[in-house]
DNA sequence: CTTTAACCCTGGAGGC
DNA sequence: TGCCTCCAGGGTTAAA
């Protein structure tokens, strides 16, 4: 459910609620995440003011006065809602942030595959810990560029859409948006990420871009309330999908049945006929 | 160094 | 109805 504009859609409700008030309660009712909850952590922050929440790649960054960071990631079923402090607990429902100005954060995750990892500013800078200091760059800033991308795959033998999907040159290409953005850019997902050419960068880029920025678009306008929604969201980019779970269904571009295949246990769309393979000369 | 696959966990869908 | 298998948008880790 949360890929990067999700998640990016969660911060701004978060920046919206709950930055500059001051936290002023923290039940936590289940501590076993990606890695256990520091017990410590409420005591750690508790009457400190958030003073930003920031976003890396998929990773939220809660920065609390003076004390730390909380480092939390939505894995692959989380999410943060805003609700009343004392609304009834649902299943899987781990923990909330409670603030002096009545707004209140609370974490949902079923398969409990996200995390919330504490960073105190003693520990040094945020950007080095070792969850984030190999990521790629932001895709929607002017860091991303036709040449980073170049350098990035050199000599890469590694399939381009598992190259994009592991994170070191770029992040927040999910599962999703990686097949939807090789579909725009017209690339093959298993070619080589090493024999990606210039031109078909050319339209890489900017396919990633516009992919991410167009479901940004309409999380915006569907979920711009995401932290305070009480309906289902996570469905709004499946419904633009050009090519994801498409299998079998016509290309939109040419009419070929769309092929689903299996790339490192994930599964990948593609139009055979628009996406091809580069020739093995 | 690179790449692969097992694994963390729950829930929903579909077959029988 | 139940029971089974497979699948899921993410990321880490050990092993090859």
């Amino acid at each position: 459910m949360p890929e990067l504009p999700e998640v990016e859609t969660t911060r701004r409700g978060i920046e919206q609620t709950a930055v500059g008030a001051r936290l002023v309660n923290m039940p936590v009712r289940e501590r076993r995440l990606r890695w256990p909850i520091d017990s410590a952590l409420p005591d750690c922050i508790l009457n400190h003011t958030l003073s930003a929440c920031r976003r890396r790649g998929k990773y939220l960054l809660m920065e609390f006065d003076k004390v730390g960071t909380t480092i939390v990631h939505l894995g692959m079923s989380g999410s943060i809602r805003n609700c009343a402090p004392d609304s009834l607990w649902q299943a899987h429902d781990h923990l909330q942030w409670e603030f002096d100005n009545g707004s209140c954060l609370r974490y949902h995750d079923p398969r409990r595959f996200g995390s919330v990892v504490w960073h105190p500013s003693d520990a040094g800078s945020v950007l080095a810990h070792p969850r984030l200091a190999e990521l790629g760059v932001e895709p929607l800033s002017d860091e991303f560029t036709v040449d980073h991308l170049l350098a990035g795959v050199k000599g890469k033998l590694q399939s381009i859409k598992q190259t994009l999907l592991a994170g070191h040159i770029v992040v927040g290409v999910g599962n999703i948006y990686a097949s939807e953005s090789l579909f725009r850019a017209r690339i093959h997902p298993e070619m080589p990420a090493g024999r990606l050419t210039r031109q078909q960068a050319n339209r890489l880029v900017p396919a990633i871009v516009q992919t991410l920025n167009d479901a940004l678009d309409s999380g915006g306008s569907t979920l711009r309330d995401y932290v305070n929604a009480t309906g289902e969201p996570g469905a709004y980019f499946v419904l633009h999908a050009a090519v994801y779970e498409k299998q079998n269904q016509p290309c939109k571009r040419c009419n070929t049945k769309i092929k689903r295949i299996v790339q490192g246990q994930r599964a990948t769309y593609f139009c055979p006929r628009c996406q091809r393979m580069p020739r093995t000369n």
